[in-house]
RNA sequence: GGGCGCGUAGCUUAGUUUGGCUGGAGCACCCGGCUGAUAACCGGGAGGUCACAGGUUCAAAUCCUGUCGUGCCCA
């Protein structure tokens, strides 16, 4: 490689499309790999499985992003780091998906297409737009390797998921339960949360008070609920130990205003909490007595529906217990406790040993036995005749109309039940502090996520239900034997296979309902049973948990690439997968190996679009991504994702946004590279040219200073990347690139390049150039990998992606250049000044290309080295170094609020009112001689600072830094030199402005005709601008032209010019 | 209903851990300057109830309590 090609234009799409061939070609990826594998430190990496069953959005891009970004690199670091693809393909979203589509909205409806058929539907629907992803991920430039994915509907998957699922089983943590769902009777059909909060709809029910008779007194307990069909269920009621519950007796028939069915007669006594009397009672009741509720616990009542649930040996069936999720906020303080029907009932109901027994099928009517006017009618039916069941044994205190928010199926709009269903369960809380401990030992990011957000979650654990009563999953491998009740789990296709029954066919893939018929040979002594498998199917996130070794197929297989990876270093997803992928795998892990399966877990915020709203296809406000692909590039919507917030801050998608990071970012990028390729094309610069070498000592102070910047910005943009705050890596990287590469050192070493001959400054500028260009692109192509890479590949003709991290790490060298703080400071201060002189030029009316004829810098340490730069910034023609700051300034005293406030306290005002009128120079004094007194406090050193401002009728400004007052002084004097200088700075901008809108080439020469009026223009003024405008032949003339010539005027002159 | 985030200019945000000088930038807007340097750059202007309400303190965007809005998860 030599010398670079003149760049042109930027258009980032067809660059990138060529970037993405190239590495097609090269197998770039693949050699990122394995040109790392003699270093052999692994850094692993897994991939969170996406369905493909939706289109790519905005937000995956995201996610993609930071997973990219940090394998890219940590390969760069010298870590060899696989990324293998993944999919995840089962589960519930997947059948929805195709019932909609095949329009089956019930269990009956599928059984009836055929459940073969309708898994077979579901395994292509989980393609429909694979190719749509894998385009997306090409075009975004996340390397993984999808040409050999993982699979989760694989049989090799699925072995490793029953394998993992064995040694649950052996350990004694897979117990079969209930689990309480929203269930819906009619499609047969349990739903997820999330599938319930999409139906959830306002609707006025009925809600009783009933009575329960306490055995062996008067009274009555009072209960509250918004579900009478749960009522024949009850078998208990629950109270809060420690609320205060009284005993009233009805002392006055009701008033008029009663309303529907129920009552209470004189002299009957009821129980209820004492804080909810006057919101449940509409009679006028005296209270007899007051207690705690832990009063009330362990008696019993009279069952409701007496023989709808059989006793059993259950020793609390139908008695008072206590609870701790009582509460007085509304009914009567008393809760009614269906064990069936509702989540806290069930529990409660297994803590106590409540009898678990359904009064109700899953038809969703009430089962033989429960009362004869109720038995086989739908419950949602039974309102009614349960309140005049109740009220004719005088049972009902009261009913009314409630109005809440409750949960429907979306397919068939009827109310959902919950409902316990038989389920299997893995007993997480037995592992609780093993998973406690695991995860503290995970590096998160934010930090929050792992110690409140999981670890409050993981403290109150609850064991997982892994069973789905679904079709379309990876089947649960428990058998039962219907002889003697024995369970069997299964652990691989072998085992399987060895232990099935001659009769049973050899399932052709590990999906039901193959595998449904298969029946095993009851492995118990003496029994001869065919074992039937359970058929349910695995909470898919249980599938999604095992990726770590299913992905490998082990234990089956690749025993080494699995143990040679786990834990993994890294992993990354959105936020809601803490209680998703993050837990599943934790929870896998733990229960398995009882490790704790990923060291690095960055969760990332939501993208919300402009508004700060969701994105979804309702709203119509998702972003297509190719639209932006299209237009700035995806390294533009990489840049702009990564430095627009923290990675785990929600972030409200703004195409302007996209737009900036492509014009701020990579058009001044690119124009750097090309303002360095063109000279280097005209010089004919090459870099590995070594006789041509400028050694970085030997450098201008200005390219010294770029490099030491540089390596500034390198050194924080890599311990931003370490502590995850890859938003402050790029915004500090972007600030080095427009302001310091761009706007100063690019600016400034403009005049180097022009200069035709060989020297060894300009060289040193090329050799600059290219090294900073280089590391920029190193340092950036992990975040934006296609321009970088360009550039990186015209400059050295080798990929960017196989480069070393030039910060270095354990395994690969560093290679910044020096550090000079000296000169940085002194650079910094040069920046300042050149810009105060700018103000200076506003405040006081006079134009920048008027020239002064002297400045001063007044204080601050020597910067003679950057005279020159600063003198032609300023446009001074001299420029002095001047110490003594009083002729241009004078001083102020600034107290130290921090100081003063800590001693002075409350009378801190009376303090700085005084100091604030004081006399500085004098005070000054006094603070020195140790005698400073204001408002009674003794004044010292420490409580104020001094700052010079600059006495008035000077054009002066003064910068207050670290290193002291530094002053600014321009001497605002004009004659007709500086004027004649300063008119033909002004010919020459307009001349060169109209070469360029002539759109004449650099090179060319003009013919120049100048007119003055009014001012006369030095000879070596003109020859200046004849040798700046490039005009061959040139006439400069006093008085107006009469034709159409260019005009202009200035300062009172008029002047005119004309090219030809 | 509960847990965890977030809320700073029209928009995107820094500052919040560890309270302290006039709350700092970018985009957009206005005025001016500079430019053979680009969708660039520089100076200035306008734009802020730091979501709201209390509290702690000499001092609160920052700490505490509550409220509202918003997002995720759970119910």
């Amino acid at each position: 490689m030599s010398v670079p090609v003149s760049p042109g234009d930027l258009d980032p799409v067809s660059l990138e499309g060529s970037i993405v061939k190239k590495w097609e070609e090269e197998g770039t990826f693949s050699e990122s790999i394995s040109s790392r594998k003699d270093s052999g430190v692994p850094f692993t990496f897994l991939e969170g499985p996406p369905t493909a069953n939706g289109k790519p959005g905005i937000h995956h891009v995201l996610s993609r992003l930071f997973k990219d970004m940090v394998c890219r690199w940590k390969s760069m670091e010298g870590h060899v780091v696989e990324r293998k693809g993944g999919w995840d393909t089962h589960g519930l979203p997947v059948e929805i998906e195709v019932q909609k589509q095949l329009n089956l909205m019930s269990n009956e409806a599928i059984e009836k297409f055929g459940m073969k058929e309708f898994n077979q539907k579901c395994k292509e629907s989980v393609w429909t737009y694979e190719e749509a992803w894998r385009e997306m991920t090409e075009r975004m430039g996340f390397w993984v390797d999808m040409e050999d994915p993982y699979v989760t509907l694989h049989d090799e998957y699925i072995e490793s998921a029953w394998w993992s699922l064995k040694q649950m089983f052996e350990k004694g943590l897979l117990f079969r339960g209930h689990k309480v769902l929203p269930y819906c009777p009619q499609t047969g059909t349990s739903y997820s949360t999330h599938e319930v909060s999409q139906g959830y709809k306002e609707v006025s029910e009925p809600a009783v008070f009933v009575k329960f008779r306490i055995e062996g007194d008067d009274a009555a307990v009072l209960a509250w609920t918004t579900t009478p069909w749960t009522l024949p269920g009850n078998v208990g009621l629950a109270v809060g130990p420690e609320l205060t519950y009284c005993r009233v007796r009805i002392t006055e028939p009701p008033s008029d205003s009663w309303e529907g069915r129920g009552g209470a007669q004189v002299g009957e006594e009821l129980i209820l909490a004492k804080d909810l009397i006057g919101s449940v009672l509409r009679n006028h009741a005296e209270v007899i007595e007051e207690f705690n509720g832990s009063d009330l616990v362990g008696k019993a009542y009279s069952p409701l529906f007496p023989g709808a649930v059989e006793k059993g040996n259950s020793q609390t069936a139908w008695t008072i217990v206590p609870a701790d999720f009582v509460t007085t906020t509304d009914g009567t303080g008393v809760v009614h406790t269906a064990v069936m029907y509702g989540e806290d009932d069930y529990r409660l109901g297994m803590e106590v040993g409540f009898p678990a027994q359904h009064t109700v099928g899953m038809d969703g009517a009430f089962v033989d036995g429960v009362h004869e006017s109720l038995d086989g009618r739908y419950v949602k039916d039974c309102d009614d005749i349960i309140i005049d069941l109740l009220d004719s044994q005088g049972l009902l205190y009261r009913e009314h109309e409630y109005t809440h928010d409750y949960p429907h199926c979306w397919r068939t709009d009827h109310p959902l039940l919950y409902y316990a269903m038989d389920s299997w369960f893995v007993r997480m809380t037995a592992v609780r502090d093993q998973i406690l401990n695991h995860n503290s030992s995970v590096e998160w990011a934010p930090e929050w996520t792992g110690t409140k957000r999981m670890g409050e979650w993981l403290s109150n654990i609850k064991d997982w239900a892994i069973s789905r009563e679904r079709y379309w999953g990876t089947p649960i491998p428990v058998w039962i034997c219907p002889d003697c009740g024995t369970e069997h789990c299964v652990g691989s296709i072998e085992e399987m296979s060895s232990m099935k029954t001659d009769s049973s066919p050899i399932p052709p893939e590990l999906h039901r309902p193959y595998v449904d018929d298969v029946k095993l040979l009851c492995p118990q002594k003496g029994c001869s049973g065919e074992m039937i498998r359970e058929p349910y199917v695995m909470d898919c996130w249980f599938d999604s948990g095992c990726a770590s070794f299913a992905q490998w197929h082990y234990p089956f297989e690749n025993e080494e690439l699995f143990e040679g990876s786990f834990p993994v270093d890294y992993i990354c997803e959105a936020v809601d997968q803490t209680r998703g992928w993050f837990y599943s795998l934790l929870a896998v892990a733990t229960s398995v190996f009882d490790e704790p399966c990923f060291r690095r877990c960055l969760s990332l915020g939501h993208i919300l679009d402009k508004d700060g709203k969701k994105m979804s296809k309702s709203r119509g406000n998702v972003v297509d991504p190719w639209s932006h692909f299209n237009k700035e590039g995806a390294d533009s919507i990489r840049w702009y994702m990564t430095t627009q917030s923290a990675p785990w801050s929600p972030t409200n998608f703004d195409p302007n946004g996209v737009r900036e990071s492509y014009a701020k970012m990579f058009l001044t990028l690119w124009n750097v590279y090309r303002f360095h390729a063109d000279y280097a094309a005209l010089d004919g610069f090459d870099p590995e040219d070594g006789s041509g070498f400028v050694e970085v000592a030997e450098r201008s102070p200005l390219d010294r200073w770029v490099l030491s910047k540089l390596t500034d910005m390198a050194d924080s943009y890599h311990s931003s990347f370490v502590s995850w705050d890859f938003h402050k890596a790029g915004r500090r990287l972007e600030d080095f690139v427009v302001n310091d590469l761009s706007n100063w050192y690019v600016r400034r070493s403009r005049r180097r390049l022009w200069d035709e001959a060989d020297s060894n400054d300009k060289r040193a500028c090329q050799h600059t150039l290219h090294e900073v260009l280089l590391i920029v692109c190193r340092l950036m192509s992990p975040v934006s990998p296609f321009m970088p890479d360009h550039i990186h590949r015209e400059l050295t003709g080798s990929s960017v992606h196989l480069a070393d991290w030039p910060v270095g790490s354990d395994i690969v060298e560093r290679s910044l250049p020096p550090k000079d703080s000296t000169l940085e400071q002194e650079m910094r201060l040069v920046r300042s000044l050149a810009e105060a002189g700018r103000r200076i030029r506003v405040e006081a009316g006079r134009r920048q290309r008027l020239p002064c004829r002297t400045g001063w810098v007044v204080g601050g340490p020597d910067i003679s080295r950057f005279s020159d730069i600063l003198a032609e910034e300023l446009n001074v023609e001299h420029l002095y170094s001047e110490e003594d700051l009083e002729s241009f300034q004078k001083m102020v005293l600034e107290p130290n609020r921090k100081v003063l406030g800590g001693k002075c306290r409350s009378d801190l005002p009376a303090v700085l009112a005084e100091l604030s009128e004081s006399d500085p120079e004098s005070l000054l004094l006094e603070i020195e001689a140790g005698i400073a007194a204001l408002a009674g406090y003794e004044i010292t050193m420490e409580d104020i600072e001094i700052r010079r401002v600059e006495k008035e009728g000077f054009a002066a400004q003064t910068l207050s830094l670290e290193e002291g007052d530094v002053s600014i002084v321009l001497d605002m004097y004009t004659d007709e030199d500086l004027l004649s200088k300063g008119i033909a700075r002004d010919i020459t901008r307009r001349v060169q402005a109209k070469r360029k809108e002539l759109d004449l080439q650099v090179e060319d020469t003009i013919n120049l005709s100048v007119w003055v009026d009014g001012v006369t223009l030095n000879m070596e003024d003109w020859q200046h601008v004849i040798s700046e405008t490039r005009a061959g032949n040139s006439s400069l003339n006093k008085g107006n032209p009469k034709s159409d010539f260019d005009k202009f005027e200035i300062d009172g002159s008029k002047i005119s010019f004309q090219i030809r």
